[in-house]
DNA sequence: CATCGAGATTTTCGTACGTCATCAGGTACA
DNA sequence: TGTACCTGATGACGTACGAAAATCTCGATG
């Protein structure tokens, strides 16, 4: 029964130190090294961990504001929309939606003129029909990622 | 010159990989370890980088829903209102933010009911006073980090 | 005033040592 | 049969330390 636990519990071990030595998380967890190994290749694999990065604090290196853009699109367009959001390098996140908008796009900006700037430029696309943009006045928690249920028994 | 060059370099190096062994780094920046070793302790140190932690593709572990939850809040409730949704755990993103509505957040859940159950007690909260809440059909990419820009010179 | 250079400081580097990841082969247990 | 474990062997890894190189400081000099 520790089979799919154990994996959870990888998976916590590693949100906590994404750089700790297989060695550490054995002891940790109180399982062979070569579990560990075992374990975490299968949930690469698996695709359950994409990868692994760094955390990066952008507002310590200068991007100091944070944008939530909304979009209206016209309907066929979206594909166009969010390609060309994804591929502008200081969007983060950018989901598709339903409600208002339909499209939701966060962005990391240097400072606000350079937000303008490039938010004016998106809104050139005839496809866009409408839009809102809400800067971030405090980022009270970002992109934390949460950690799995472990089902425990005795 | 190449001082804070090689800082960036150095980040987005593990933006490429998180785990990339010292070594790996080194000779791909053409340094030797001992430097990649000083100016990442140093990128720890000042809090560029602040941890370490894989990529978690919560779709493969039965998080199925995405949703962007707006609120509007009586304004000195706002400090209560985003330290009870940064304490939800599912609640990856937690914005105040100028616009029609006060917060922004973003969380994932296992399915539409345990998303409704939850946006529910959040709303009995009587000092929110409007909400709105838009679902994910699509994350066409989501926390992604940029890499940093290199200035080149000769 | 521009230049120089001795000394101090910072940055980088190579070496060495103990630890680590990986693989293979074999055991125990359910 | 499948999962976890141990052992041993090998090459890679992280870190500490002193040497070497590069950079900075600043008063003296022509």
């Amino acid at each position: 029964m520790t089979y799919e636990n154990l994996d959870a519990k990888l998976v916590n071990a590693l949100l906590g130190d994404g750089r700790a030595s297989l060695r550490s998380l054995a002891e940790e967890l109180d399982v062979s090294v070569t579990t560990v190994s075992n374990h975490l290749s299968d949930l690469e694999e698996q695709g359950v961990i994409e990868g692994y990065t760094p955390r990066v604090d952008y507002d310590a290196v200068g991007y100091d504001v944070t944008a939530v853009i909304q979009l209206q699109v016209e309907g066929n367009a979206l594909p166009d929309v969010t390609d060309t959001l994804r591929d502008h390098r200081q969007m983060t996140s950018v989901y598709e939606v339903t409600g208002d908008y339909d499209v939701i796009a966060i962005g990391k900006f240097e400072d606000t003129d350079g937000m303008n700037d490039q938010i004016k430029q998106l809104l050139t696309d005839p496809d866009i029909k409408a839009s809102n943009t809400s800067v971030v006045l405090n980022a009270v928690s970002e992109n934390e990622q949460f950690e799995l249920e472990v089902e425990d028994e005795e």
